[in-house]
RNA sequence: GCGGGAGUGGCGGAAUUGGCAGACGCGCUAGACUUAGGAUCUAGUGCCAUUGGCGUGGGGGUUCGAGUCCCUUCUCCCGCACCA
């Protein structure tokens, strides 16, 4: 009897070995085919690695183990995305630097990482917060500012009236502060943006380039949210001024009888003093300032509203006069911040047409636009629509733009949901944007040479209280010279959100000590473009579309030789409480890997998490799975003790082989571990069950399973006295005429039910397999007495018989 | 509300993509070994019933045949732009 599996011990021993021999290090050899395997990279927060990690980490680090084993140079790098919120608010709450805050959270998630025995190559290690790193985030901004993709804009935050601080989204919570339970009101404030909507078309149109998952590319399209239509021009009456409204239905022109503005609307202020009503609408303003852009859509919500007294709009095809309201439900963020209202041919604008009995035109036959409106596109032929009348929706879009294009009354526009990105934060843990503010020039970038501009010292991470990021505070350094004339000029005091070092650092990896470029052409070149990238379904829009919008500008000038930075890109599902709800700490149904690996190794966590069910779905921790994989871990360790002599697969086990190695190679590709393992296991049974296993036969199982669990197939390679280290070896390959079985049970149906089976040649022609059947007693129980009616035969899948 | 996704035994899930529903694992039941078992091994295990019937959220349909396709309906989960 040999030793029992000692999960700690082994583990901790590979660990060594890989680290000191670098087995898992990138080459700088470029003759050999490349791979680039990448995850995201985390957050290093306070509370240490969460199960959850562990999921897409072990999913990709299976792919490159096995790439290795296929002859490629891989690339499976990790860093940390270390600047941000949490680390910030625990720096302000601790009076502890959120620079030894973020130290000491590294420190803890590398250990971890790393004894869950991941084959990252940690001389890439990259950390966002570094300067030698946030000098190139900085400088792709200046780049940006250069072509005029950065520009300021008055754009409203969350303002906690109480604390006097600006807050994230996710500190307000239903509409009071988080901390203080204050109301939090929409405050205005000049911010840095970026121009992603410059590149809405090709980040959609380039998504053929690129093999993702189809929800991830419906959900990218979906968020871009292109819409074509057009932009008209309604005539303020009495005025000069023109009101805008982009519609995706200029077709339905003649039956707009209003117009809704957004409570934000500049036109309000413009005509003030002509406004009747005015101490009404700044109560509504008031009102709608206070609640979300989310709360503001709900349909279920009744509609709200109020009468511009003093204004009217006339519709530029009826002449009429139509009176103008405001209303929540019309976003400033979204066309124009205006719309033209249709209530027969609109939901939203139908129930606001009922609520405030506005009249209700229809001008598309189809519906019974009395009880709702009628928003089918693809029937329907215009009516009281003079020059339209007659005409089919898509018909009457052309000619209607036509003729407001000929009039000077609008154009055709292409509208988009995506909104440029906000890029100022009021915070201090982030990248300072590089910008100096001169009087006399205006924005000036800083010198590339004075890169990184490094967070300066501060006393307090505390914003100011008229809401200005605590750097503002520092006045020596905040007042500097502008690089352009040498007068005086004072730094931006905003830091960029997270999302910026997020958005590039998968080049980085690719050359992480560089300090000429953010990585040379030669190993960019070579690199790029990443082969497989998985990451959360919550970075679908946010994340993955920025990054992807920053590489396609850093491909327009030519710093990267490809146009998108991800061929492949998949997704993995969440992992819940042994309750079934997301883990959190007040619900108290956090598991932590260390106990996993404390208890049974890390081999057997990372079986788990892949064993645990389909890869792409959420799902439930189970501490009885976790033990069942212990238990399939101890087996295989026993495995030793039934080895025979055997340099080839015996003829007992050479179909199970040769289909085992396929099933394992084709899985391990296609995100079904769950069923590579599960085949591994009854591998494993079968060979339990003979209670032998041939050299042969336990070489190709044990590299089959080293990639989900490396440690102890390590140490069994060594015990075994095979060659190398298992790492080092070759991945199996199949036969493929060695997967199939010549003979096979086919199942027979009569009339659709199965009532036998037949043990026939795969191959089999209908006239075999009616014979077999035939002569199967119960089969012909159901037959006798009826009349065959059809024969069905499917050759190597079924045989149904219809009988009557 | 808008956008995306998911519903299969007691539980996680499988099903060559229209061909024997429930692989594999957990749990459970019985037995063996044991001073003991929350260890290990062996056997059984969708539900109901006596041949047989019923079963993939509900209802309808197409088909020789439906978890898979079509229509309809219900429920749950994720994202919504300053969490990462």
């Amino acid at each position: 009897m040999s030793q029992a599996y000692n999960p700690n011990l082994i583990e901790k021993k590979w660990q060594n070995i890989w680290d000191e021999k670098g087995t898992f290090y990138a080459s700088d050899d470029k003759s050999k085919p490349k791979y680039y395997a990448l995850i995201e990279f985390p957050y290093p927060s306070g509370k240490g690695l969460h199960v959850g990690h562990p999921r897409p980490y072990t999913a990709l680090d299976i792919v490159a183990r096995k790439r290795r084993m296929e002859g490629y140079n891989v690339l499976f790098p990790m860093g940390w995305d270390a600047f941000g919120l949490p680390t910030e608010n625990y720096a302000i709450k601790n009076k502890i630097h959120p620079r030894i805050v973020t130290e000491n959270n590294v420190a803890k998630f590398k250990a971890q990482l790393k004894s869950l025995g991941y084959s990252f190559d940690w001389s890439r290690e990259v950390n966002t917060t570094e300067p030698g790193y946030y000098k190139w985030t900085q400088w792709i901004f200046l780049k940006l500012f250069e072509k005029g993709l950065a520009y300021k804009q008055e754009i409203p935050i969350n303002w906690c009236t109480d604390c006097k601080v600006g807050l994230a989204n996710e500190e307000v919570v239903n509409g009071v502060c988080e901390r203080c339970g204050s109301e939090v009101v929409r405050k205005v404030k000049n911010q840095w943006m970026l121009k992603i909507t410059e590149y809405a078309e090709r980040l959609i149109n380039d998504l053929d380039l690129v093999d993702y998952i189809d929800r991830v590319k419906i959900q990218q399209k979906n968020w871009i949210g292109r819409s074509e239509g057009a932009d008209v021009d309604f005539t303020i009456a009495g005025k000069d001024k023109k009101l805008r409204v982009f519609t995706t239905r200029p077709d339905t022109l003649f039956g707009a009888t209003y117009m809704v503005i957004s409570p934000e609307h500049t036109m309000i202020d413009e005509y003030k003093d002509e406004i009747k009503n005015m101490d009404a609408i700044r109560a509504y303003q008031e009102t709608a300032s206070k609640k979300s852009d989310f709360e503001r859509t709900e349909l279920v919500k009744e509609k709200t509203g109020v009468e511009i007294d003093g204004l009217k709009a006339i519709n530029p095809v009826t002449g009429k006069e139509i009176p103008i309201w405001i209303s929540d439900y019309v976003l400033m963020s979204y066309g124009t911040g205006a719309i033209m209202s249709v209530p027969a041919h609109d939901s939203r604008d139908w129930e606001f047409a009922k609520k405030f009995d506005l009249p209700i035109v229809e001008v598309v036959n189809g519906g019974d636009v009395e009880k709702e409106a009628f928003t089918a596109t693809e029937s329907g032929i215009l009516v009281n629509s003079d020059f339209l009348n007659g005409l089919e929706v898509k018909e009457a879009k052309s000619k209607i733009i036509e003729w407001l294009q000929e009039k000077g009354l609008g154009q055709r526009k292409i509208n988009y949901k995506l909104r440029d990105w906000v890029f100022s934060r009021q915070r201090y843990w982030g990248e300072p944007i590089p910008l100096v503010h001169c009087d006399n020039c205006g924005w000036v970038p800083i010198p590339d040479e004075q890169l990184p501009l490094t967070l300066p010292e501060v006393e307090n991470y505390e914003p100011t209280d008229n809401g200005e990021s605590p750097l503002a505070n520092i006045r020596d350094w905040v007042e500097t010279t502008c690089p352009s004339c040498g007068g005086k000029a004072e730094r931006e005091t905003d830091t960029m959100p997270q999302w910026a070092g997020s958005s590039w650092y998968f080049l980085r990896y690719i050359d992480p000590h560089n300090d000429e470029a953010l990585a040379s052409e030669e190993a960019l070149k070579y690199w790029l473009p990443i082969d497989w990238y998985n990451g959360g379904m919550e970075h679908t829009t946010l994340h993955l579309l920025y990054s992807r919008f920053w590489h396609k500008f850093l491909y327009d000038i030519g710093v990267v030789p490809v146009p998108e930075p991800y061929q492949k890109r998949t997704s993995h599902g969440m992992i819940l409480g042994e309750n079934n709800e997301k883990m959190s700490k007040s619900r108290g149904n956090v598991v932590n890997p260390d106990e996993i690996i404390e208890d049974s190794g890390a081999d057997t966590l990372r079986l788990y998490e892949m064993f645990i069910g389909d890869f792409e779905k959420s799902v439930p921790w189970s501490q009885n799975g976790v033990k069942g994989c212990r238990r399939f871990l101890d087996r295989v360790w026993k495995l030793k003790d039934i080895v025979v002599e055997g340099d080839s697969y015996s003829k007992e086990f050479e179909t199970n082989m040769h289909r085992t190695i396929k099933k394992v190679s084709i899985d391990f590709e296609t995100l079904k571990f769950n069923t590579a393992i599960a085949a591994l296991m009854t591998l494993l049974n079968d060979f339990n069950s003979a209670q032998k296993v041939n050299r042969a036969e336990i070489k190709t199982f044990l590299i089959l399973l080293n990639p989900v669990a490396p440690h102890i197939t390590e140490e069994m390679w060594e015990l075994l006295g095979f060659e190398n280290m298992i790492s080092d070896v070759e991945w199996p390959k199949w036969e493929e005429e060695k997967t199939v079985e010549n003979e096979i049970e086919m199942a027979v149906q009569i009339n659709g039910k199965v009532r036998g089976t037949i043990v026939i040649a795969v191959d089999a022609d209908k006239e075999a397999a009616k014979a077999k059947a035939m002569a199967d007693q119960n089969i012909m129980r159901y037959i006798e007495g009826k009349n065959i009616v059809k024969e069905i035969y499917v050759p190597g899948k079924i045989f149904n018989i219809v009988v009557k």
